[in-house]
DNA sequence: GTGAAAGCGCTAACAG
DNA sequence: CTGTTAGCGCTTTCAC
């Protein structure tokens, strides 16, 4: 067995004894090659085991078939659906999607934006409309198109898809409000670190303040979002202010560790007490309770924004800026009066 | 504004005044450059917004810093957890991690390892030992480490990280005997789709033969494995068999589904009946009961892979046929009875 | 329908 | 410390 070397093209241009260029026009299912051709051609690489080389095939042809992913975190289930409205879309394509984690760290996130651009991916997906200048500047002249995703409350670089956090936060308000509950406590992540949950809390603030209203008791936590984290942070609010009538949370994991507790005090919910949470996180249909929520089209969210990129690598011209807005809709679940 | 051109190495080279040559080194911290021409080659590079060309590069020095990372799904928790792990090790290295999903499909896995492997990635890193016939093919001739991971009941293509699932299964099956269950049911994922599951349940039923006690119900089910699944199918085994006094779910998700609908129901966790699950997720810290569960050492898991990963990128010619085992531990949590 | 030549943007190897 | 030369393995372009 001779050293192993990988194998090319003209390994399977000798093997099959037509040369590479046709080789290539066969694997490649490109121009006519007649059956005949085609089918020694065929034979040869699989019986060799021949795997292309995309990295020399991408430097001849100027293409890469790689569509950049950048999110902040795959243990938040929210972005592993947005991968998968992402790949819905890209698998009836042949683009690939290439994930890159930046665990909230801006630094990362340059770093990571920027290993990624050095292989000049066809488009880049990326959470978030804030960035460092160095990101922004990176994604401005990226050649080729970049949506961000998630958020529409900013100026993008040049596409978003998402919701409007402000928006959401609003309509919570409103429903909260409308449902008669008046003494609103509100547990979320440190809001430098989460623009979204930021916005979604200044939207909330806003909406309730045209109703007179204002948030009677707040907390901040960092680190990760499990049940344990709301269970706390809920048991030390109550025991603050004992007679707040509702807890909006800034997210459902920490929402159903607030609920469980409640649960557990035998609070009743959602009268003397209301809760809600945000993001429709399916995972916790089994609890005993339902916890209002808001959904935020994370597939759906997804699937556009995989659907632009898509587009503009058929029609490099067209297209530019789009700006598509989703709109969540509030799920009363238990925890939230009906009207 | 000339029309758009990617920026080449020629461009920083022509604005800086200095060779192509000694701009790739500076870019790549490579060799000996005088402070004052590395200064002049930044500047350049940084004011015209250069971003090297990783497929040029890749292909001149056959050296590519990309790892494959191909696993199952996103949306089960175990797999991002294992990201992590990954990532906690290359990101002390230059390699960088690039994420394939193959949804549980042979044909996508198949795939999805050609697509990466014709990127010459610096190593694999794959879930589970059972491949299709091609793919093992691909992983044998692919000319990098290759890792498989999770599970080390089976023969590797070359390295292997990961607990052993039937041992697993034995421990489990062992603590619940000793703790004097004898009525046990089992409630999980379809097998032929989930290789780990199963050989957790063989291992499970030869432990329990041995002490002269086998499954007196089962259950199985396809798709997500939210709380919801878990809660009805505890609620259908119950109904049918009432008289059961242990469940073993193949994961803690559906565990706690089931968890939750016997505390609504009263029943005496964990006198009358104990429970247990798998995996450890520690989302779930905060309800009520803990359930009894199984560590699978997911974060260790990818830092060993990725750590073997690297080791053979520094140094190509040693290693190879790794095998590391790592042990799980049984947590009892509220669901099952301590001896 | 098929082949030959040139070069994609970078780096290895060597020369100064 | 810096520059020159020759490819990396494929695809583009053009010729047959």
């Amino acid at each position: 067995m001779p050293p192993r070397r990988p194998l090319t093209l003209r390994d399977v241009s000798e093997a099959s004894g037509v040369s590479e260029m046709t080789v290539s026009r066969v694997l490649r299912n490109r121009g006519d090659v007649s059956a005949a051709t085609r089918d020694k051609v065929l034979e040869a690489a699989r019986t060799l085991g021949y795997v292309p080389n995309k990295i020399a095939g991408a430097l001849a042809s100027q293409r890469v078939n790689l569509v950049a992913v950048i999110i902040p975190s795959l243990s938040n289930m929210v972005f592993p659906e947005v991968m998968t409205g992402i790949s819905n879309v890209l698998d009836e394509t042949d683009l690939q999607p290439v994930v890159g984690v930046t665990n909230y760290q801006p630094a990362r996130a340059e770093k990571v934006l920027y290993e990624m651009l050095s292989w000049r991916p066809s488009g880049v997906i990326i959470a978030g409309l804030e960035h460092t200048d160095a990101a922004r500047a990176m994604l401005r002249s990226a050649d080729c198109p970049v949506v961000e995703i998630m958020d529409i409350d900013g100026d993008p670089v040049d596409a978003m898809v998402g919701i409007s956090h402000r928006r959401a936060g609003r309509m919570m308000a409103q429903a909260i409000v409308e449902a008669g509950y008046k003494r609103i406590g509100f547990l979320g992540t440190k809001m430098p670190l989460d623009h979204r949950a930021r916005k979604r809390f200044e939207g909330f603030t806003e909406a309730l303040a045209k109703a007179g209203l204002e948030v009677e008791d707040q907390q901040f936590y960092e680190g990760g979002s499990g049940m344990t984290k709301g269970r706390e942070m809920t048991a030390e609010m109550l025991k603050r202010c004992p007679d707040l009538d509702f807890l909006y949370y800034s997210n459902d994991m920490i929402g159903a560790g607030g609920l469980m507790y409640c649960l557990d005090q035998g609070i009743d919910i959602p009268n003397s007490l209301g809760m809600a949470g945000f993001n429709a996180v399916e995972l916790l249909g089994g609890l005993p309770m339902q916890l209002a929520t808001m959904d935020a089209c994370r597939t759906e969210i997804g699937e556009a924004a995989a659907r632009i990129i898509a587009t503009r690598a058929e029609d490099p011209s067209g297209g530019g800026g789009e700006c598509i807005e989703l709109t969540p809709t509030v799920a009363h679940g238990d925890t939230l009066r009906a009207v």
